[in-house]
DNA sequence: TGGAGAATGTTGACTGCGTCAACATACACA
DNA sequence: TGTGTATGTTGACGCAGTCAACATTCTCCA
């Protein structure tokens, strides 16, 4: 990118493509993310992109992807390394799903809605995010192995356990949680209480 | 709006604003909202909206508020009757929560996504989602004096029951959760995990 | 080595949308 | 009854997504 000025070819222009996008969305939202801005930050006509994506939404998609597999990525190396004891590990993985959230939050946002996705339904994403959830679901099998965690479906298991974080991650992504509160704590109870309730509810429904 | 067809003045264009719009966000989606195709649907012209709400936005604004208000009622309305138990009654709660998610999908993430609405931090919308958020923490705090839920701060742990209701919710109507799981004893495996947590977590930090 | 065809990029044009300004009409009240 | 205000309409502008036609460059085989 930097001895490749000013050629009628760009060179690898879908992967700036993909990175450009995702900055402007760090920057300004999705929403900010135009076509012809894209183009112009990148010195390439309003048009280009289309070379390399069939439309916005696909693009975006592709930036969503590339969300997907860096949270996977960060959330694998907590599962795989250092943690001593396997119940700090899973606080840790909770905590460090949220702390993505709130570093990459356009992306985050981008990487769940649907409304700013035109075609949420998308194999490449829906792959990208089962991924994810697989990953959740093994860690919760192999606690309940240890016992740490109450029998039953793990997959079950894993959808509550996701939806405390992915709650707690939207929540203050979206500003709804009073900027006084600590939010460092907060993370922490929440993870916590989540896990005292995995460990005992063992209703029969799941 | 029956008798007042075909009249230069529409009788009462701001309410009807209101509700057409909130039609076509359960028909498809907020994105179809258009302020030329909902002065469309009302026999008006495509700048007569402007003569009520100064942008698009502050039309969906006033659709989100009136979503609060739904649901606050609704909640209210099982917080103050007939359930027998206390405990049935924050689970069932809870459920109504999901369960108005899903049956005004595009509504509920007006409520919440920042996206969808240029200015979250509209004073009426803040009021609006705080209301709930104060009623959620009483009902936290009448709990926490029966000895249902664990003492310390009711705030904290308000937001820790919401975090996971409004993730469950959030991933239902994002379609991230398989189509096959099912759906209601999820959503009562969620509450129940979660009111056990918060029966026996006290850890120091809330 | 020199094209030919494929990749990639550019420009022009069209459409739909939000929105403003200027103008039209109806209503309310003195 | 008349006038000011509330409400609605039409015209116009700029921006964004996107397609089609055209231009340039790259690749790779004869």
């Amino acid at each position: 990118m930097a001895a490749r000025d000013r050629t009628y070819h760009h060179g690898d222009l879908r992967t700036a493509l993909v990175e450009e996008a995702a900055a402007m969305i760090s920057e300004g939202g999705a929403t900010s993310v135009t076509m012809r801005a894209i183009g112009g930050r990148l010195g390439v006509s309003r048009a280009a992109p289309y070379r390399h994506f069939p439309d916005k939404a696909a693009l975006l998609i592709a930036v969503a992807v590339q969300g997907f597999e860096r949270l996977r990525q960060r959330l694998e190396s907590i599962a795989a390394a250092d943690s001593p004891s396997r119940v700090d590990r899973l606080l840790h993985m909770g905590e460090e799903y949220v702390r993505f959230a709130l570093e990459h939050p356009a992306h985050y946002r981008l990487m769940w809605g649907k409304e700013a996705i035109a075609r949420q339904d998308e194999p490449e994403l829906r792959e990208a995010a089962g991924g994810l959830l697989e990953h959740l679901v093994g860690v919760i099998e192999s606690h309940q192995k240890s016992g740490e965690i109450a029998p039953g479906n793990p997959r079950s298991r894993a959808y509550v356990a996701w939806s405390a974080v992915h709650g707690l991650a939207s929540l203050l992504i979206e500003g709804q949680i009073d900027p006084k509160v600590d939010v460092d704590g907060l993370i922490r109870q929440t993870t916590e209480t989540l896990l005292a309730g995995l460990r005992g509810a063992g209703t029969a429904t799941g």
